[in-house]
RNA sequence: GGCCACGUGGCGGAGUGGUUACGCAGCGGAUUGCAAAUCCGUGGACAUCGGUUCGAACCCGGUCGUGGCCUCCA
């Protein structure tokens, strides 16, 4: 089975050949860094990190090269900083620590390079001195502004032509224009807002429009042409077209990527888009303070990629639950299983995650059975997809945020409790049961799997 | 208005021209002092109408419905 992803710019499935086994290299684009970020952009993170993964694991974990950039010139982080009365430079530090903390808590893994925007100012300057160049972009009023009828195929990644767009045009259609579709690549700064020696011969400072940060980055550290770039799928238009028509035009290059991926939406109640404009979102924060992080993890691999995920806490609950399964079960396996073939599969095949995760069952309903293969199996195959990441003991000892149980005397009350038993007054064993839950500990009586002892765990109720 | 997705059992969710997806819930059983947890087993589906085909949930067309993009957005 060899590794199939499905491109958007040609609206199949197709087989991935990289530029260079030897350096397979990915972008993906990160968050602006102005507000804790929701679970949709969460769900950007685990996708692209799960493929991060697929590719070390195919390719070898030193010849893939993963970019995911941090925006950091902003209209958004500047209001912030505003709104808050500090630096702006505060803003974007405290919020890409709490971006780190985020992803880690899901279990990404550290992409290998993280470029900032504002350490590319050169970078995009020159892009735009480039253009200009070519004739594919002009000054005007302090813009430096993209000439999109200078791009024949424009639109391709959208599928859309510069008519229709322009016949549906909600845009505002700046006077200093020359077409309607023609967008920003630098623009005159304001007095307070961050500034730069403008390129192009424009006298006054300025700063970045949106779109070029990714360019530049992308370009400097994976190159003119690379093999994957990713995103969700509300940057299909404009954010990627616009990339596209920047590199493109730039570099004299025929595509930016050769494999342009993105997810679909997270819905929140009623079917509906989850985003921060329509303020139905919840963070990333919020979900690793009410569930360990790998429940969170596989909760956005429940569905598949490209399909919108309905979210719900039942779907957190019954992801934490498989993962109890999971821990439990792999506790004592072996550290050397194979990877079940059945996973890998499934996951070459445009990351199918549903169709591994169902395999994981199967796997997991046979390790219960005694086959220590399978328990092995389970281990990797787990492992693979970013789960089972701590020991058992770390995720007993997982509690939700703002709960604070005392162990010491949890333990004293069920042996008590075991005590009690033995003594069948059943009575006082289910006060103590009663008094256990009413601190938020759910009892578990089971036997002890090599001595078949009887035994009691805990953990906090759900 | 233009472009693009999608419609599978109570819920979630893969798949696909002819054979069990899978999970949760339900039901039955095992276990348990009783629960919970765990384990085993199990019923139940392919929006609708036509067409292609020996055979379609899967291909084609129509209809209905839902959602997304076209503006900041993962």
């Amino acid at each position: 089975m060899v590794l199939q992803l499905y491109n958007t710019l040609t609206r199949r499935k197709e087989r991935f050949e990289p530029i260079d086994p030897t350096n397979v290299r990915m972008y993906a684009c990160g968050p602006t860094v102005y507000d804790f970020i929701h679970i949709g952009n969460g769900r950007m993170l685990v996708v692209f990190d799960l493929l991060f993964r697929v590719l070390r694991h195919t390719f070898g974990p030193e010849h893939v090269t993963y970019a995911r950039n941090i925006t950091d010139v902003d209209d958004k982080i500047n209001a912030r900083a505003a709104e808050e009365g500090v630096a702006i430079a505060d803003v974007t530090e405290r919020t890409t620590r709490q971006f780190h903390a985020d992803a880690a808590g899901l279990l990404c893994l550290p992409p290998t390079v993280e470029p900032r925007a504002t350490g590319h100012i050169d970078e995009m300057t020159a892009i735009c001195e480039l253009l200009v160049e070519k004739g594919h972009a002009y000054v005007a009023a302090g813009h430096v502004l993209f000439d999109v009828p200078s791009m024949p195929d424009y639109g391709r990644l959208s599928n859309r032509s510069v008519e229709e767009m322009e016949a549906g045009a909600r845009v505002d259609v700046a006077p200093y224009k020359r077409s309607p579709m023609d967008f920003v690549l630098w623009k005159p700064s304001k007095p307070g807002e961050p500034s730069w020696a403008s390129p192009c011969g424009i006298a006054e400072p300025g700063r970045p429009g949106w779109h070029i940060e990714c360019s530049a980055m992308a370009g400097k550290h994976l190159g003119q042409v690379f093999d994957i770039h990713g995103g969700g799928i509300d940057l299909v238009f404009p954010h990627h077209e616009n990339e596209i028509a920047q590199s493109r035009c730039a570099h004299g290059t025929a595509v930016m990527a050769n494999v342009w991926m993105h997810n679909g939406f997270l819905e929140a109640e009623a079917g509906e888009k989850m985003s921060k404009s329509l303020g139905n979102f919840i963070t990333v924060r919020e979900l690793l303070d009410q569930a360990p992080g790998e429940a969170g993890r596989l909760a956005l691999l429940s569905s598949h990629y490209r399909q919108p995920l309905p979210w719900t806490e039942r779907l957190v609950f019954d992801s934490r639950r498989t993962l109890d399964l999971w821990y439990e079960l792999a506790a004592d396996a072996d550290d050397d299983g194979e990877i079940a073939p059945e996973v890998l599969d499934a996951l070459l095949d445009d990351l199918n995650t549903p169709r591994a995760i169902a395999a994981m069952h199967v796997l997991r309903a046979e390790a219960a059975k005694g086959s220590s293969d399978a328990k092995a199996s389970l281990k990797a195959s787990a492992r693979l997809m970013g789960f089972l990441q701590s020991s058992l003991e770390t995720w007993r000892a997982w509690r939700p945020a703002g709960v604070t149980i005392d162990e010491t005397r949890v333990d004293a009350l069920i042996t008590a409790r075991l005590e009690a038993r033995k003594r069948k007054d059943f009575a006082e064993s289910d006060r103590i049961r009663d008094e256990l839950a009413a601190m938020g500990v759910q009892l578990k009586d089971g036997k002890n799997k090599e001595t078949g002892e009887f035994e009691t765990t805990w953990e906090t109720k759900r």
